[in-house]
DNA sequence: TAATTTGTTGCAAAGGTTTGCGAAAATGTT
DNA sequence: AACATTTTCGCAAACCTTTGCAACAAATTA
């Protein structure tokens, strides 16, 4: 086991002070041209590296940020994750990953892991439980950052960066409109959550607008077997949609199965729609036509935000990612 | 923004010397029973946190976990990180994600990220084109121990934890000949790569000798396209198989889709298995038998692994996980 | 030449914690 | 009462880096 090199031994070394080496290293304008030349060779040479501990004991500020997330698993964190981690990267920070299984107790453990390891800032999005803010409000009080991402609290005054829900449920529903179609079934998921809520009154709210005159049925679904029995009992049922749209990649995969048992052909019998992070619509034949809300540009633009908080910038309130079709053959 | 509380503030107040303090938070035995009392209740009361920089610079080490994988996307390595993670966090270490994105330099790159956060130990799966393992050597030379998880290199006397891919690989091929298949298409992902060597030897070997009667074809497909392309012909062609091996989700789709533009149902027309760390199979109706082979265990073991060098103990060279049968029904 | 400026470097403190060792106080032993 | 032992605590160094300030030398100006 090779002990690290340090500042002092380089410096014994080269028989100059600690400090020189240290200013040196950073090309402080004080130092002399060839002493930099000469620290910097020998620092080479001799695989020195900086002890973050110790720089970080000094200067109080860690290059690591504590992401929390429901949990780690599900195509959309995890291309978030890798979008936040590409960007991190690129600024020479690194991630830190918690997952809090939506438990409040264990978001606040995750939360006092962050402020030990004195991470610089802090990006979570809640769990679906989480009602009681203070523990963020003395975070952020105490000096650390917080952002708040997709699953964000219903406060005013903190940073917070989520998909455009309601953008995205107007794109599908317009998009279901201009193709003409007549008897739309829409599954949502549960009437609880925030994200449902404006995603339902958006797709609602555009079809009072543009197209009053279609058919429109609303079911709610708490998982994919939910789903697939109301598409199920839709499709077999008297007053057969021509349409199903699917809030999510769970739905969908609900509705595609029971079309599926069914033997009903998309988009010949029946045409399908969704919101997606991608993936998921991609698997079936043909392809799903969907909304994509993309987890990786949320994560790299959740950066951006706690990067400006980070460099003492104005805090920019509340950020929204925007929602863009991609056109499989499902409608 | 509030300071943090340190040892010193806490000495004072109670007009004691820092190394008391320090030592009754730790339950030293030197030091007396109320005096602990008293310490711990002011520690409690005005929020004592150590200040981990500070903790990590005077011991050395971190507990933070470097964790280096190909991509981060993929949900292989996703459910890895979740059941690494969960694992970790259950003996007080977090984790650092960092992705090479399949670059040996952003490989090297990543490592010395690890080194400079003092991580205490690394985690690595291999970018499929990293030969020279040298960096890898001098860390662990370096006193932080490397465990090389999933894509692990072809060398003796490294820690190394992977799935038994022989093992998978034989299950399939087992249930193919038990449920009488005669016919059988198996397809397979490159050929250099080691996981596809293992799985296909394993995969011939059990037929040899179990079901020397049963028509093989091998096929050999880069990504999901193809592998539905080879599906097509077969599917299509004078020697229709009844049975298709996939090894992977990603040929698993290319398949599915296959047979879904030529209207066959499962199993009734064609029987599928596959390979899969799960999830994938699960989408489609009827959902596909598979041998799962788990990146959440792999995940859990990888820490144990990485766990026992921390404390020391004797390296334990390969370790392998198991792989099961999951029954959905399309065989 | 003396005074001032500019260019280089070193000293020393600070950041918070851990820990070996010595010292003081309390207790026990003869 | 004198000594030995145990209990309890504090001193000070160490971990490594950063940085304000002072010091010194060289170059410039008056």
């Amino acid at each position: 086991m090779r002990s690290q090199t340090t500042l002092k031994q380089i410096s014994e070394m080269l028989q100059i002070s600690i400090s020189t080496v240290s200013r040196a290293l950073k090309d402080h304008p004080d130092i002399a041209v060839q002493t930099k030349i000469k620290v910097k060779e020998l620092a080479e040479l001799m695989e020195y590296e900086p002890n973050a501990f110790a720089v970080q004991l000094r200067t109080n500020a860690s290059k690591l940020i504590g992401v929390i997330v429901p949990e780690i698993s599900g195509h959309f964190y995890h291309s978030y994750i890798a979008g936040l981690e590409e960007e991190a990267r690129s600024w020479g920070y690194s991630l830190m990953i918690l997952q809090s299984n939506n438990h409040p107790e264990s978001e606040l453990e995750n939360l006092r892991l962050c402020r030990f390891n004195r991470a610089a800032g802090v990006l979570i999005a809640l769990s679906s439980q989480t009602s009681d803010l203070t523990a963020f409000y003395r975070t952020i009080d105490s000096g650390t950052p917080v952002v708040f991402f997709d699953k964000v609290p219903d406060v005013k005054g903190v940073p917070k960066v989520c998909i455009a829900d309601a953008e995205a449920a107007y794109l599908a529903a317009d998009l279901i409109i201009k193709k003409d179609k007549k008897n739309v079934l829409g599954i949502f998921g549960e009437k609880s959550l925030s994200i449902t809520r404006k995603r339902l009154k958006a797709f609602l709210g555009t079809f009072q607008r543009n197209g009053p005159e279609i058919k429109l049925h609303i079911a709610h679904a708490v998982n994919s077997d939910e789903a697939g029995k109301n598409a199920w009992s839709a499709l077999t049922g008297p007053d057969k949609p021509d349409t199903i749209f699917s809030m999510s990649d769970e739905i969908l995969v609900g509705v595609i199965k029971a079309a599926n048992k069914l033997k009903l052909s998309i988009p010949t019998d029946i045409s399908m729609i969704s919101i997606s992070n991608g993936m998921i619509p991609s698997l079936f034949e043909p392809e799903i036509t969907y909304i994509e809300t993309s987890g990786s540009l949320l994560g790299k633009k959740s950066f951006d935000v706690l990067h400006r908080c980070l460099l003492g910038k104005p805090p920019q309130g509340e950020v929204m990612i925007g929602a863009r079709i991609i056109e499989g053959g499902s409608i």
